[in-house]
RNA sequence: GGGCUCGUAGCUCAGUUGGUUUAGAGCGCACGCCUGAUAAGCGUGAGGUCGGAAGUUCGAAUCUUCCCGGGCCCA
């Protein structure tokens, strides 16, 4: 390079700033936000936003344990789009992270690291430890969700095991208790033989796992045989005489107290011989075939009879196959009719044990059987079953059934089956159904002042939520319609004591004051104090007791609270209580808590305030591997959250979930995450172009009134315009990725590929006070003010450091979070030149087109070399005349363009230019040789030159 | 097995109430250029027949049915 060149690059105006091209995002991120936790950004935001509407996200608490993972990210992340967009656009958006606290899951992490010691400990003691696990993990997310960038209170966070939380709880409950919606019920419930609780339907994983399938031969009673006989389903003759059922639970049958048909479906008697004699099997009809495949028989080893309808074999009797006598103290060893009954599978004849099933436990409501479960808390049968079963565990004893009732005769056919079946989430332990004595919340029954019940509330209420997606509705209103009433008792010792007290002669103390009184002691000395206070502490001296109780004789229940109980009851625990006006503006959470926390918050809040907690909802898919196949760690596949934050930095991390359609299905790998750093990287520079090339650029001295400006600059503006409306538009909506996309587009196409290009010449080689360059310094000005702002609640510290970069702004304020979201100028028609621009644009593609012919026979290197002449109609030569030739050369980034008017369709020559190339401005010029002073350069250049150098 | 839901270029997304002759964009990729945004920048180009099949229609990625493959929730 010779001196003189360098000498021109010193006459140059280039870019200059410090914000560098590099991010360095893992360095830099972690002490901008030491700076903000120093100057309590969140305070100042709170401070600034103070009177402002309110715009209320409440949000759902993650559980207490483990670290945060892909899930909880997208998840938190979202919520800080919203909460900071809402900032920004002039609301008091306050975000107050919450935590459930209680649970299963701690308390059985507690104990396993106890190991044998936990036997001998109480329960404050194990639950102290369950408080400190808890603790930790709170600290532990918290922290992560901080170097996400999430802002938000988290030095008040909410905390369900806190004591005025568990006073919420129990106000909540207290309400639901007078409006009589509580009762103790026995009841089949899912309950955990590893565990020894009852589980929620939260609490069950469904696995893939191999049972037996049994078809068994219940012997009818001698004295419906002769029925059979009437109905012509029995022979003269007939002694063996059965009902044929099926199951994949042998270990039922012990608590086996009916037989259910199908009262329209048809049944037949099939004949056979088994053993060496002759039997005859009552089955359905639509599954004979299926039944004679499974016990052998080929055609001509059997015969049927007549069909008859089910409902005929009403009341018919039947002898159990190994309990002699009826253990309960009701009826029982009938058929029932019940609608349920299928012809999918099985013999159409069910099986039914009131204690062991949810719609046995019905047909045994309606039949008035006995709900018998003769199973304990540890899965073992109990003293009432014969005695070759007593003290064994049922999920054992499968096959020793099976044996006995090969023995004896009645098993007509063994086979496994492959289903999935509901196992504990803790244990791993295939769930039972067994009838226990549980606390449940009632959603049929009908409400005294209302006339209606929970369910049709819900029902009703959802149609006036906002649901985003919209197929939220439907999937909330089908969970609400099928489900049963909410078993809300466990027996375990990590969470809320549910408030009943019940004296000697077994009677219940649960009245709304006896709950209120009891929430009033936690609301102060918190739960533990249920375990070690009296009934007289807890319920203070002065409570008048009911008729019947006295202290001398009050006991303690020792069930807890159902989890879900409790974080459904944070719209009161939590924004009531904050005095936020419920319903809240906003939920948003994974479209799994259309079951969770969305239902379960809403039945209390119905309950207790008679409308939903929530204006709106809004839900998001999970994380899935590239393939589309969900994360798991023993498939490999699984995404670690915090490798990647640490690999990236949060930046990237919340740039990719903004490119991401998060109503659907997450695609996630490192691979995928890795790319948004292309993104960044085009987004980083395109604003360090910007600021790069703002350094002498004072808006209120320089700045070029827009009717001043050249075309391109204008268009530039109405560019932003359009961008403003459109991400402000998605913003509105929630629609991120559309965000994303706008500012991507707009990066990359307007601003790098065209815009910034296009200008280089005139930032660089005009003189930098001239009003060519001023002029779009006033459009980079305004493009680069927005586009931070627009960024700002996606990457939180690339816009802070953009901002702090920024000589001048358009809000003189020390954090970008403290500003507002850019706003259209209405001054501005941006659509009026919508047309023209078009059609320059496509010329300009035509020009490059055929530039990249010259570049391609290596004619020519840049496009300056070359010289354009565009042979075209009058409308189109107008067009460009009208624009401006000059303006057009610098568009296209050629030296020279000529037109030549002609009729026919417009063709573009591009040649290399004659003129001699200008050593500063690298143009090609015929007045390079003109000026004395400086003959290797253009008179453009040398006047600039001159200029500058006085 | 049931409810809800998804399946457009390698990736991330657009494709309005079915209809502007070759289904769009950006990225990535290939090739080329520049070296005054430089671990940057510019240009050109090649990639999908819309998960599959059948149907409705003058006409379907867009409506219907079935099938295949995912996801969430449940049984």
């Amino acid at each position: 390079m010779s001196d003189k060149k360098k000498g021109y690059r010193d006459t140059l105006n280039l870019p200059k700033t410090s914000f560098s091209m590099k991010a360095n995002l893992v360095q830099n991120e972690p002490p901008m936000r030491k700076e903000w936790a120093k100057q309590d950004i969140y305070a100042k935001i709170r401070e600034a936003g103070a009177g402002s509407p309110l715009y209320v996200l409440h949000d759902g608490p993650p559980y207490a344990n483990g670290d945060i993972h892909m899930g909880t990210v997208i998840n938190k992340v979202l919520k800080d789009f919203v909460v900071r967009y809402k900032t920004m656009t002039g609301f008091d958006a306050p975000f107050v992270p919450g935590w459930d606290c209680h649970g299963l899951p701690i308390e059985s992490k507690v104990v396993t690291e106890l190991g044998e010691k936990a036997r001998e400990m109480s329960k404050p003691e194990i639950r102290k430890l369950c408080h400190k696990y808890a603790s930790k993990y709170i600290r532990i997310q918290s922290k992560q969700f901080q170097q996400l960038g999430i802002f938000g209170d988290f030095a008040n966070p909410y905390l369900t095991f806190k004591p005025q939380y568990e006073a919420g709880i129990l106000e909540v409950f207290a309400e639901l208790v007078g409006k009589g919606l509580v009762r103790k019920q026995l009841k089949p419930i899912h309950w955990s033989v590893g565990c020894e609780t009852a589980l929620a339907e939260a609490e069950l994983e469904y696995k893939d796992i191999e049972s037996p399938s049994i078809y068994v031969n219940f012997p009818v009673a001698a004295e419906s045989v002769g029925k059979l006989k009437e109905l012509g389903l029995a022979e003269d003759g007939d002694t063996n005489v059965h009902f044929m059922i099926w199951t994949t639970t042998p270990w039922t049958l012990a608590a086996n107290l009916a037989i259910a048909v199908h009262p329209v479906l048809e049944y037949v008697s099939l004949r056979y011989n088994k053993d060496g004699k002759k039997v005859v099997s009552i089955v359905g009809t639509d599954r004979l075939e299926a039944v004679v495949a499974a016990a052998g028989l080929k055609e001509g080893e059997y015969r049927t009879g007549k069909p008859i309808r089910g409902q005929h074999l009403e009341g018919l009797r039947y002898v159990h196959p190994y309990i002699e006598k009826n253990p309960t103290d009701k009826d029982a060893y009938m058929v029932v009719c019940a609608q349920y009954v299928t012809t999918e599978d099985g013999t159409g004849l069910v099986h039914t044990a009131p204690g062991h099933g949810v719609e046995d436990y019905m047909t045994g409501q309606q039949y008035d059987l006995a709900i018998y479960s003769p199973v304990g808390d540890d899965g073992c049968y109990d003293e009432t079953v014969p005695e070759w079963l007593r003290g064994k565990k049922v999920l054992e004893v499968d096959q020793e059934i099976i044996d006995h009732l090969e023995t004896k005769g009645w098993l007509v056919k063994q086979e496994k089956l492959m289903h999935s079946y509901p196992h504990c989430w803790r244990s791993k332990i295939p769930v039972i159904f067994r009838a226990t004595e549980q606390w449940f919340v009632s959603v049929d029954k009908e409400m005294p002042e209302v006339g209606k019940s929970l369910r049709d509330m819900a029902l009703q209420s959802v149609k006036d939520v906002q649901w985003i997606p919209a197929w939220g509705q439907k999937r909330i209103e089908g969970m609400l319609e099928s489900r049963p009433d909410w078993c809300i008792s466990r027996q375990r010792s990590w969470g809320l004591p549910i408030p009943v007290f019940v004296n000697g002669k077994g009677q219940t103390l649960l009245t709304k004051e006896s709950v209120l009184a009891v929430s009033r002691h936690i609301g102060r000395k918190g739960s533990d104090s249920w375990f070690t206070d009296s009934p007289k502490e807890i319920l203070g001296d002065d409570f008048s007791l009911p008729e019947g109780f006295t202290f001398n004789d009050l006991k303690k229940e020792e069930n807890i609270f159902d989890v879900w109980f409790e974080s459904g009851c944070s719209w009161y625990s939590v924004a009531q209580k904050a005095g936020w006006p419920v319903p809240v503006d906003l939920y948003l959470e994974g479209s799994d808590q259309h079951r969770g926390w969305f239902q379960l918050s809403l039945l209390p809040a119905l309950g207790v305030a008679g409308k939903a907690p929530f204006k709106a909802v809004l839900t998001h898919g999970f994380t899935v591997d590239e393939k589309g196949i969900k994360q798991s760690k023993s498939l490999g596949n699984y995404v670690n959250a915090q490798e990647e934050v640490g690999r990236y930095g949060a930046d990237i991390l919340r740039l990719w979930v903004a490119s991401v359609n998060y109503q659907e299905d997450i695609r996630c790998n490192d691979e995928l995450i890795g790319r948004t750093q292309d993104a960044y990287r085009k987004i980083r520079n395109t604003l360090r172009f910007l600021l790069g090339n703002l350094y002498d650029f004072d808006p209120a001295k320089d700045g070029v009134a827009y009717s001043d400006m050249f075309e391109i600059d204008r268009w530039a503006v109405q560019q932003l315009q359009k961008l403003i409306v459109q991400t402000g538009d998605a913003y509105e909506n929630f629609v991120f990725h559309r965000v994303f996309s706008l500012i991507y587009n707009f990066s990359t196409v307007q601003m790098s590929n065209i815009y910034m290009d296009i200008l280089k010449d005139r930032l660089y080689c005009d003189g930098a006070p001239s009003m060519s360059r001023r002029s779009c310094q006033t459009a980079m000005q305004r493009i680069l003010d927005t586009l931070v702002r627009i960024l700002a609640p996606i990457l939180v510290h690339t816009a802070e450091e953009a901002w702090s970069a920024m000589k001048f702004k358009s809000q003189d304020l020390d954090s970008v979070h403290l500003a507002e979201m850019p706003r259209v100028d209405d001054s501005i028609d941006y659509k009026a030149e919508d047309q023209k621009w078009d059609k320059i644009m496509s010329l300009r593609d035509e020009v490059l087109r055929g530039l990249e012919g010259l570049r391609q026979d290596k004619t020519i290197a840049s496009n300056q070399e070359a010289t354009v002449t565009i042979r075209c109609a009058e409308e189109t030569a107008k067009l460009l005349e009208g624009f401006g030739l000059e303006q057009f050369v610098a568009l296209c980034i050629v030296s020279e363009v000529k037109l030549e008017k002609d009729a026919g369709e417009t063709v573009v020559i591009a040649e290399k230019s004659t003129h001699q190339k200008c050593q500063r401005c690298w143009n090609y010029s015929p007045t390079v040789g003109a000026d004395g002073e400086h003959p290797d350069i253009c008179a453009r250049c040398a006047e600039t030159v001159r200029q500058s150098s006085q």
